[in-house]
DNA sequence: AATGAATGAGTCTTCATTCAT
DNA sequence: AATGAATGAAGACTCATTCAT
């Protein structure tokens, strides 16, 4: 899984061979479908595995104690650290949502890893804090920032985001989302 | 290029043979090979194009007189109608900006495309309407806000998108980047 | 047909497309079927024409009054500059001749070009002048000689074979069809 | 390659279809790109290897004790029967060699393989027996002898050369290049 | 369990030839 | 007579997958 990720990020989804995955892997073509029942079963279960990597680093060292607003912040950094410090998976990542064949999967995974954001979402706006937009939308939004700065930071520019930039971005961000 | 572009938000990228294209533009496979030298030409030239039409749409109804934040409001609602009215542009504009090979191009016809808003942008700030953001850091946030918007339209689910809420999705962008 | 020749000559006779032919003719594509039935029409009858050319430069200044071995270098001479002087026409020849295609139209077309050399051969044998070989075989080696000859000349080396080498090898051929 | 070498001989370099030689050869077309890099690969080893036959053709049953006229009848008649008892293979090298594509490979092999007989030559020059020719012109006018031989046998006449005749042709070879 | 040779359908592309203009 | 767009069969090559070892 790891050989296909980034064979993927490099070479994109149908560019890249499973005789080469075989090869970066250090394994023979054949040895592959014993683990697993084909190409795209490899791209899914890896998908579903980073995808819950994602996941946990979205809650690292939050706490259900925070204000909304901090707790905010630290979910907006989180994603973004992890996004910039795993450029493969987040490459990948990218990759296979824009995919046509892989949505349904995809939902689904999705919305495993960001629960918890969704459930902060509706806390925030039953205290009177975030607006009472549409959850599903808020949450599009809001992760969409976040991917278009971590994409802004990977593009080959690499126009280096800085630490300001960063509290910029997230501070744009949450007054989007915040009341008043 | 419009077989190519329907076929490849059915099928994505290398999932559409020149086969298909050929047929689906009622052409015999060769022709194709007479207006443009290669797959990537083709896909290539449609990019180039979508973009001016993007481009066009974007400034629609646009006056530069009129106030910051109705201008941008107007530039928000253009582009996000004309990727919800276009969703085949859109679909294969998103492939192709996630496809590793293309990135070159693809940065130089959005440059041009966009090359208005960012103009705008930095009028905005030298007015102190806007926040005195990294101007690409702006521009990249706030389309990556239209196109998370757009994403959330189509999607399966097909979550309609009121106008209403389209109306809190410009607000919010506006209120991440305005002053206050 | 002319272009077919000089064409044929950098690229082979497959790797010689009509449209290239077409295109260093200036002509257009089908105008060429307006003349010749097929591609292969076009060559063969470059070939009879190129052929019909070699039979004349070869016997130009030959006088059945001079002397066998006069006659013999005048023949070897001849051929020789005609080959190194019209190098396309030289190396078409031999595209054409080692094709698998084309080779009973070759012989034959030889066969007229090369008749008087023949008579010529027969007439030394008569004379006791030269070898009795078989009289096919003599002009076999005695060509081939020659096309070696104008074959090295024509090799990337392109060793510049000196008036006097040719006459040495004119003086080599000689030696090996004279009687003693 | 023995499937390649066949084909190459009925239908040309550019006639045989690599579907063809996979069909010939009893394997799947795939199979072959496994061993080969490309087409253009499977004919450069063929040649390789042919031209590896002939060199050790060329010198079956020399001695360096023989006397310059015995080696060189030796050598003449060595790769006379080695073409005339591999058609296929004397064929293919036609080919190759005419070939607009193959030469500079060309070159370096047919060196390596005939390099013996260029040492034989000049030693032959040096102890006074063999005219001071320029080696390579000698040695392509005494291999374009035999060449011319062997395709005068396998034209479909198929004049059976005798065994008189070859010596005959040996002796005329001979008789060009020994001195006096 | 691991190998990697073999498969053959499918890919992009070329090109001799046709034919409406 | 000349054009050149259109054709579509055929070519070289790729690759996910299988299976005997």
């Amino acid at each position: 899984m790891q050989a296909m990720m980034e064979l993927v990020t490099e070479h994109g989804f149908h560019g890249t061979a499973m005789s080469m995955v075989a090869k970066r892997a250090g394994v023979a073509a054949g040895t592959i479908y014993h683990y697993f029942e084909s190409k795209e079963e490899v791209i899914n279960q890896l998908y579903a595995e980073v995808m819950q990597r994602v996941g946990l680093a979205l809650v690292r060292e939050d706490s259900s104690k925070g204000s909304i607003k901090d707790r905010f912040f630290r979910y907006y950094t989180n994603i973004y650290h992890y996004y910039i410090q795993h450029p493969d998976e987040f490459r990948f990542l990218e990759q296979y949502t824009n995919s046509p064949y892989t949505s349904q999967l995809a939902r689904q995974e999705n919305e495993k890893a960001f629960e918890p954001v969704l459930l902060f979402l509706q806390q925030g706006i039953e205290l009177g804090v975030l607006r009472p937009l549409d959850l599903r939308m808020m949450m599009a939004l809001v992760h969409g920032h976040v991917v278009s700065l971590a994409k802004l930071y990977m593009s080959d520019n690499n126009l280096p985001v800085s630490q300001e930039q960063l509290e910029q971005a997230a501070q744009s961000c949450w007054d989007g989302v915040r009341i008043n």
